[in-house]
DNA sequence: TTCCAGGAGGGGG
DNA sequence: CCCCCTCATGGA
């Protein structure tokens, strides 16, 4: 794609390949804040600032080597889109949600976001981590803090995360950082997708769904499909009449096979701005 | 008031 | 294996 790196901001000129808004709103991030026409997004302990100019996107940042992989910069969506496009379903949504791309995201802070996530709303979701980063993180800018590191994740207690919101999800945060931690995560990288979804399930808050988001969202694997009740109302709405999460993931993986996790966030964002006014 | 949100854990059959 | 229930919380 074509981008230029500076010292300290990135250009990006494919409008087409690149919407910040699409990116950012589609569901697959919950550090950021839109102020005006300016979009902030703080993953780990990074900061960038997003602006739409006449002829390109500029990202302002400190680190733009960090960013750069984080919104996936060196990956042609022109491709994916293209095939894409030969699923007669994806028609609307690709064109809905132009511009989105899948980002690098921490795989330690993807697993305390979607075990959060899990039957919850995402203005929810992102409140609830707010509240954890404004109380164990570092303040990086101007009322926005860091994502706390492992070390002061594991200081905090079950009734800690519940006065953070977190509700019942609380008792699963403090067994999943007994069970793993980040550099476990970072190992898990080798294994193949199947044994990778093994190592997942196994800890605690991590069910179907969850293990499948942080597979897509950290671990950039494209043979997986989420299927939340967005996807599940997408699926019987378009296909059949399904409530079996687990047969809607096989056939849906069965049908887009390694351009899956693409297609899912495509629908995902159209299903769910969308799907309620059909 | 009831229903719902990027579901998962646990028990019983 | 499957089916059923419960689990906080806040907005609609």
């Amino acid at each position: 794609m074509n981008y230029e790196i500076g010292k300290d901001y990135i250009k990006v000129f494919d409008k087409r390949q690149f919407n910040p808004i699409h990116i950012l709103e589609c569901g697959q991030i919950f550090c950021y804040n839109r102020e005006g026409d300016i979009y902030k997004v703080y993953p780990l302990d990074q900061y960038a600032e997003i602006e739409e100019k006449e002829e390109y996107y500029i990202i302002r940042t400190q680190n733009p080597d960090f960013f750069a992989n984080f919104f996936d910069l060196r990956r042609n969506y022109d491709e994916i889109k293209s095939k894409l496009s030969k699923f007669s379903i994806m028609k609307e949504p690709l064109d809905f949600g132009e511009g989105i791309r899948i980002l690098n995201q921490d795989l330690f802070e993807m697993l305390i976001s979607f075990i959060i996530s899990a039957n919850n709303n995402i203005k929810r979701i992102k409140l609830i981590l707010g509240n954890i980063r404004r109380n164990l993180g570092e303040k990086i800018a101007e009322n926005i803090y860091s994502f706390p590191s492992y070390q002061k994740l594991c200081t905090a207690s079950e009734e800690f995360f519940k006065q953070m919101g977190a509700g019942y999800r609380a008792k699963y945060l403090v067994n999943v950082l007994k069970q793993t931690n980040p550099q476990k995560l970072i190992e898990l990288q080798t294994l193949d997708s199947i044994n990778l979804r093994k190592e997942l399930l196994s800890l605690s808050g991590v069910g179907p769904k969850v293990a499948d988001c942080i597979m897509l969202f950290g671990y950039h694997r494209g043979d997986v499909f989420p299927v939340d009740t967005w996807v599940q109302q997408m699926y019987c709405h378009f296909y059949e009449n399904l409530e079996n999460r687990e047969q809607i993931r096989k056939n849906l993986l069965n049908e887009f096979g390694d351009l899956s996790g693409y297609a899912q966030q495509y629908l995902f964002y159209f299903s769910r701005t969308n799907l309620k006014n059909l």
